[in-house]
RNA sequence: UCCUCUGUAGCUCAGCGGUAGAGCGGGUGGCUGUUAACCACUAGGUCGUUGGUUCGAUCCCAACCGGGGGAGCCA
């Protein structure tokens, strides 16, 4: 008999004439006197089917001291339940055990904290927020690259294993197959030079641009820095488009029109999932995304923001002045209380921005983008790049890296240069958005922060 | 890396300078088409680790380890 998924059967729309057969994991029992109800999930959705268990069942004595956790199958007929709270019920004819969980099963029926649950990450998808939370994510994926193949864009595997030590995004694990005593000895490394986990995927991503016009990577990304925030994962999901032919303007408009598309599909193929986090996570969290689903974001040049900050009253604990990075109080403003939606700050000043990005006529700033996302902070960044052979090498020489070691990149500008621009798309920032969970470490499996790599 | 809070039963927590308690969960029994079910009984803890102060430390002090929150950095 074929398996039915537990939603297949809650979403059923009549009885079906035959017996059905579903596979999963008990989450509850209660008892009564000739019988039992079991409640059965099997992840397809957040909802679990009840379960009739007859006293009849030859095997009931076993049944009924089946606790949460235990993993059975049951063949029955689905009928309309009886009792209130849910729509249909399955009467088991055959229950089989696989496997029952002994009394020291560490999930409950009632809540846990996500903090005890990240130290059992094992079983914490067996619970209804971390099973919402990754089918969500399933879904989200998804959706990233049906937004961009949609599009035209091609999707393009950058490497993991990187040689560019200097690319400014951040601290960088070392890849090596040498022991600490070979490396002092200076015996030959695997690659030949030092390698690293990539930062970005950004400057490869580049060179794919330059000749399929539109691409993207989606794919893991690695940052040795030590970082103790709950936004800040030392292992992480990153979407970075690229477009060749394309300005500033034409790159804040595609990450709007993405951010939007992704919460109006979370909001569509994801709802049940949803309502949950709504309910149990963040009560406000649909009246937001309703909100960044449906108006226009705000956008403001970064002097612009300034001015804002400076006209507020407000006393930041960091002063606010021009030249000087946005700190998080000071984004929170903009975006959770000056605007009360996402914002857009671009053309930030040169000097605290990477060399890759493309000079401003003014002389003193560049064109460069950030999405601040109301609860979250910085969602997306990315830039104009620079086109300019002349101007980038002035770049690297000012901020002192070799132009020898980014010369396969300065290729791209001496051989039929184009106007392009791209950014990153943190995917677990997407999913704290999406999603209303606070913690980086509750929206990806296993997560990877500095002290920690279990599991 | 810095600031801050925290570590007592499987979970969430209370407690006190004289070696511990609740609720939930587990077990047993009862009851009911139940649905975070309910009622009764019951088992379960070298109070994070190592030192120190003290007649005596779970409690006071120090260091370390783990966890949370915040900052910086960023996605």
């Amino acid at each position: 008999m074929a398996r039915s998924s537990v939603l297949s059967l809650l979403n059923a729309s009549a009885a079906p004439t035959a017996p059905v057969l579903i596979q999963g994991w008990v989450r509850t029992r209660r008892d009564s006197k000739a019988f039992s109800f079991l409640e059965i999930n099997d992840g397809s959705c957040l909802r679990s089917l009840q379960v009739v268990a007859d006293a009849s069942l030859t095997n009931y004595a076993e049944v009924a001291h089946l606790r949460t956790g235990s993993s059975l199958e049951v063949e029955g007929d689905l009928v309309p339940s009886q009792g209130g709270g849910q729509a249909w019920e399955l009467v088991a004819r055959r229950i089989t055990l696989h496997g029952a969980t002994p009394e020291d099963y560490p999930l409950q029926k009632k809540g846990h904290t996500p903090e005890f649950l990240r130290s059992i990450a094992h079983l914490r998808p067996r619970t209804n927020l971390f099973g919402a939370v990754f089918r969500v994510r399933s879904r989200m994926a998804y959706a990233i690259h049906r937004f961009f193949q949609e599009r035209g864009f091609v999707y393009v595997h950058t490497p993991i294993v990187t040689a560019s030590d200097c690319e400014g995004a951040g601290e960088m694990f070392r890849v090596t197959t040498l022991s600490p005593e070979e490396m002092k000895q200076g015996v030959p490394d695997f690659f030949g030079k030092p390698t690293y986990l990539t930062v970005s995927g950004q400057l490869e991503g580049e060179t794919f641009a330059c000749a399929l016009s539109n691409i993207y990577t989606f794919g893991p990304t690695f940052r040795a820095e030590n970082s103790h925030t709950s936004r800040h994962a030392s292992e992480f999901w990153m979407i970075e488009p690229e477009m060749a032919f394309c300005n500033l303007e034409g790159d804040m408009a595609l990450a709007e029109e993405m951010i939007q598309y992704l919460v109006s599909t979370a909001m569509e193929e994801c709802a049940e999932d949803l309502a949950f986090f709504n309910k149990f996570v963040d009560k406000e969290l649909l009246t937001r995304l309703a909100f960044v689903r449906d108006r226009p974001f705000a956008r403001l040049p970064y002097t612009e923001a300034v001015e804002i900050l400076l006209a507020s009253g407000r006393s930041f604990e960091y002063p606010v002045a021009w030249g000087q990075n946005l700190q998080a109080e000071h984004e929170r403003y903009l975006t959770e209380e000056h605007c009360r939606c996402p914002v857009t700050v671009f053309d930030y000043p040169k000097d605290i921005k990477p060399f890759y990005m493309r000079a401003n006529e003014d002389g003193r700033t560049v064109a460069a983008m950030d999405l601040l996302a109301p609860g979250i902070g910085e969602i997306v960044g990315g830039s104009q790049r620079e086109e300019r052979l002349d101007v980038l090498r002035g770049n690297l020489a000012r901020q002192g890296l070799s132009g020898e070691a980014y010369s396969w990149y300065l290729d791209l500008r001496r051989y039929g240069t184009v106007p392009h621009a791209g950014f990153g798309l943190g995917f677990e920032r997407l999913l704290m958005f999406v999603t209303g969970v606070s913690n980086i470490r509750d929206v990806i499996p296993f997560p990877r922060v500095p002290g920690s790599a279990e599991f």
